[in-house]
RNA sequence: GGGCUCGUAGAUCAGGGGAAGAUCGUUACGUUCGCAACGUAAAGGCCGCGGGUUCAAAUCCCGCCGAGUCCA
């Protein structure tokens, strides 16, 4: 498999021989003869250690300069690096990779790279091996990957395996690593939809470097099997290197963690903090490090079992109990966590990312209460945007975050306030759950801990402390968020979006959008090319089919001398297909036919208005909120349009109020709309990724929409000028998802409308309070606030006439074994009345009560007192009987209870049934 | 995008078809030179909103709004 691809000239010139592991069996060329692993781990271990391979120290300044001007030396560009939020792709949301910048459309082919060679360093975030940060002594959530690119043609290469070989080893020749120590391991490599051969660069047991030579492409019928799929050769072919910056700065200094050698200021300062006397100097100390990162490096962490066992081997190697060790471990790995999650926040909200519970947001999340819980367990008090500062100050190359800081700050005490409060409505649901489980003696069983976690975000390990607290057991398998995953693995795919008539569009050019060249013309001739079912392909359209969340234009197609309506417009790869209302089957309109067709202007006109007008409110956000606000979404529609909006809390309405005001101010200043189509690479680097709010457009060229200061790419119909949209009137706030504000809003004639309608709401309701609308407000309260007087008031006179009944009532008791059984009709009296009569007769013990209304229908309510019980009354089943009688049904408790029907003409029959069953109860007892 | 949980007094929550509750807080009174503490009492509820089922809904069903949480 892809042996030959490894067969180059740079390995047999300049002296290397290719071998086999004698570990893991894998292929390596290396230089040294004797060497019989491939000097990776596990099958070597780290040499590098108290002992660095290179000649001098670096920083991560001075090494990430120190790559850069290297291949800018040897003919590539430096180019600025990405955002670590993948906002130009829709399948990932993080950059995971240098090569992620130039996916999809330059690694495709369709769009040419900014430069070609090129050279930079990008930050990545992965967060696949969280559990081994800290542990493992290598792991980072964060890294930059220095990489050099070479994107190839077949008619145009710039250079492909061997040059990139004698790059790498020029570098690390520079570098002054022994020649002998490097190897470099055959590895093919696959992901993403692409695949390749594969170098490892391996230098004293640490990966340094992997070279990819990216020529395949995932191909069902392709005939290069790699990793179960089968892939076929692509016309274009990427060298993609990725070294890791960290990692040399690591071997550079060969301290005994990553973390010592990449951020001894923070690492030392959070140790102070937590306590722990961190002294690489102390020889005993430095030595434990040194062991457990050795040994870490050759096993997976993540796993408990692993962990246990990697604890053993270095308890033992230094003779110390594993007790004794863990407890001097797990303080540290917590810092050295923190530390990473800590520069990993950096990254994320330095970048833009809003913490939420869904989407990029809740990775941001994950990683923000990993770390605070971390903190917590180590008792460091100390607000986490100090630690965020500290590593903006530790990377003064970054000069944006600095700017970004307030909002992150911001972001930050907001998030670690929802946590603390989050925990603490935790710690309340497990006592309350534990006190229960405590009475019947029980642990508190695992599907109550899995609801827990999946339900309120309570670990298992808290519930544990809490729950002990109050002498609850709790346990839980090691597995417990594999079992957390297995509750959530639904395997659902949703079909691909299928293209209707596919191959027929297939065959069709794309359609000429002359909508671009001419905005204001809306009628227009064209020539018909294609014409099936009641749809219609043109040479040329002046309609705008749907998309960027702006509708469809609709309108009319005049062909001969019938004129069809327009219903819909979608395009399906740059070919437009006009949908038509034919009643009678297919239109009769041919191939060749040429046509008329009229746009709607109202519609244009409105749907333009609100287009141009989500530009400029999104701008208005921007600038009242901050520059953490991106466009999250949006939709026009002709009565009003709406825009999503990123924002870690609720727009207050006073900055409602700003944005909309604002929103206007850019509307009379009548800025001219400017639209031009520019090369997408040159727009990125001239306007950067503000670009894509509302999605990224493929194609070599973008078209670039510039509203007041808002420039975005956008293929949408906008307003020549501002001035057009007329008033721009927000309608409402509304939150979708953590993170996300929804904004909607109107222009023009709709915001005319909307306006009016608000008006006639306050119109209309002050009529029916006969006050003025500036009185509205106060008039309200008054009455809201009378009413509920009212209500007391009403009750309490209930209760009072309910006890005058009593005593006129009691008079007409009729004696019966004992008992005085009353027996009455109560006209006009609601349930809650009858209710509070014979609530008072409880308190006579002799007392049977069977009271009846007609309102809203028929209603029941008896009582029987203690005596009465004692005789074997119950009111329940005196009242399900009664109720029998007038239609309906009821129940209650033995002493009272309710009922009703909805038949009042046999009211009397009812009362006569209850007295009866009355006689029959005491009949028995005597 | 999918799943789950929750909206009841100012706060925290119980109740889960037949009389709206507890604790804390608030107010008043008592005790005190005064405060805290304590004692007594009271005020404070469209039981998130809108439909439906039922004689009867805070309670059951549907929709909406709001909050929380897990997963991709």
């Amino acid at each position: 498999m892809l042996e030959d691809e490894y067969q180059l000239d740079f390995f047999k010139n300049n002296g290397f021989v290719r071998k086999q592991c004698s570990k893991c069996g894998t292929f390596f060329w290396t230089r040294d003869l004797d060497r019989e692993t491939c000097g990776d781990a596990p099958c070597d271990p780290y040499s590098f250690i108290g002992n660095s391979a290179f000649s001098r120290e670096f920083n991560i300044s001075e090494m990430r300069e120190y790559y850069l001007s290297f291949f800018e030396a040897r003919g590539h560009t430096r180019i600025d690096r990405y955002p670590v939020i993948a906002r130009w792709r829709d399948d990932i949301y993080l950059t995971i990779a240098s090569i992620a910048d130039f996916q999809p459309f330059v690694t495709s082919g369709q769009v040419p790279p900014p430069a070609n060679p090129l050279t930079i360093s990008q930050p990545c975030i992965r967060l696949n091996d969280l559990d081994s940060v800290g542990r493992s002594g290598r792991h980072l959530t964060t890294f930059e990957m220095m990489a050099h690119h070479a994107f190839n043609k077949k008619d145009n290469e710039i250079y492909w395996k061997e040059h990139t070989l004698e790059l790498c080893d020029e570098l690390l020749n520079s570098l002054k690593v022994d020649p002998f120590a490097v190897t470099y391991k055959e590895e093919p490599w696959a992901g993403g939809g692409n695949a390749g051969p594969c170098v490892e660069v391996i230098v004293h047991g640490l990966e340094l470097a992997t070279l990819v030579f990216m020529n395949l492409r995932v191909d069902k019928n392709g005939d290069i099997p790699i990793k179960g799929e089968t892939y076929s050769k692509m016309d274009n072919y990427i060298v993609d290197t990725g070294y890791g910056l960290e990692r040399f700065v690591w071997a550079s200094k060969g301290s005994p963690t990553i973390y010592d050698a990449l951020f001894p200021g923070i690492v030392n300062e959070l140790m102070g903090l937590a306590g722990i006397e961190h002294e690489l100097n102390d020889s005993e100390y430095a030595n434990i490090l040194a062991q457990n990162a050795r040994l870490a490096g050759l096993m997976d962490v993540s796993e408990k079992a692993n962990l246990l066992e990697l604890r053993k081997q270095v308890a033992s190697n230094i003779g110390m109990t594993v007790d004794k060790l863990s407890a001097i471990m797990e303080p540290v790995e917590k810092v050295y966590a923190i530390t990473d999650h800590s520069r990993c926040l950096t990254f994320m909200l330095g970048d833009g990312v809003i913490p939420s519970n869904v989407k990029g947001g809740y990775l941001a999340r994950l990683v923000l209460r990993r770390t605070l819980r971390m903190m917590n367990d180590l008792d460091i008090r100390l607000p986490l945007s100090e630690i965020v500062d500290m590593h903006i100050r530790n990377m003064p190359e970054y000069p944006e975050f600095r700017e970004n800081f307030p909002v992150i700050q911001d972001i930050l005490e907001s998030e670690e306030e929802k946590f603390n409060s989050t925990m603490e409505r935790g710690r309340r649901i497990i006592q309350k759950s534990a006190s229960h489980f405590k009475k019947s003696g029980e642990k508190i069983p695992l599907s109550q801990l899995t609801e827990l976690y999946d339900s309120h975000g309570i670990p298992p390990e808290m519930a544990k402390d809490v729950a002990s607290e109050l002498g609850v057991g709790v346990e839980f398998p090691d597995n417990f968020y594999s079992i957390i995953g297995e509750l959530h693995n639904k395997a659902e795919e949703k079909a691909a979006e299928e293209i209707p008539f596919a191959e027929r569009l297939s065959h069709l050019p794309k359609t000429k959008r002359r909508f671009y060249d001419e905005p204001t013309r809306l009628e227009f001739e064209a020539v018909v090319l294609d014409v099936f079912d009641r749809h219609v392909v043109l040479d040329s359209t002046f309609f705008y089919a749907e998309g960027g969340g702006q509708p469809a234009d609709l309108g009319t197609i005049t062909a001969g001398y019938t004129v069809y309506k327009v219903v819909d417009v979608q395009v399906y790869n740059g070919v437009i297909v006009h949908t038509l209302e034919s009643p009678e089957g297919e239109p009769e309109i041919g191939k060749g036919d040429i046509i008329v067709g009229n746009v709607d202007e109202e519609r244009r006109m409105t749907l333009a208005r609100h287009h141009t007008a989500t530009h400029i409110v999104n701008d208005a956000a921007r600038k009242v909120l901050g520059k953490h606000i991106w466009q999250a979404g949006a939709q026009k529609f002709e009565d009003h349009s709406r825009l999503d909006l990123s924002h870690y809390k609720h727009i207050s309405p006073e900055e409602l109020k700003q944005i909309e005001l604002l929103a206007n101010r850019t509307v009379m200043e009548n800025k001219r709309v400017v639209t031009e189509w520019m090369p997408r690479t040159e727009a990125e680097q001239e306007y950067g990724f503000g670009l894509y709010q509302g999605g990224v457009p493929p194609g070599e060229k973008i078209r670039v929409v510039k509203v007041g200061d808002d420039v975005e790419a956008c293929g949408g119909t906008h307003c020549l000028s501002t001035g057009i949209i007329g008033p721009i009137k927000i309608l409402k706030t509304e939150r979708i998802q953590d993170g996300v504000e929804r904004v909607e809003f109107a222009a023009g004639t709709a915001a005319v409308r909307a306006m009016q309608k608000m008006e006639s709401l306050l119109v209309d309701s002050s009529k029916t309070l006969s006050v003025p609308p500036d009185h509205l407000p106060g008039s309200v309260e008054r009455f809201f606030g009378e009413w509920k007087d009212l209500k007391k008031e009403n009750e309490r006179l209930k209760e009072e006439l309910a006890r005058a009944r009593v005593y006129r009532m009691l008079g007409n008791a009729a004696e019966l074994s004992g008992l005085r059984v009353i027996a009455e009709s109560v006209p006009g009296a609601d349930a809650l009345e009858l209710q509070k009569i014979a609530t008072e007769f409880l308190k006579n013990e002799d007392v049977v009560t069977l009271l009846i209304s007609e309102a809203g229908g028929v209603k029941i309510v008896a009582s029987a007192g203690k005596k009465a019980l004692e005789c074997g009354i119950n009111a329940g089943s005196l009242v399900r009987e009664m109720s029998k009688v007038v239609g309906g049904g009821g129940g209650g408790k033995p002493d009272l209870a309710m009922g009703g029907g909805t038949d009042p003409t046999r009211i009397e029959d009812a009362l006569a049934r209850g007295l009866e069953l009355v006689k029959e109860a005491c009949g028995k007892k005597a």
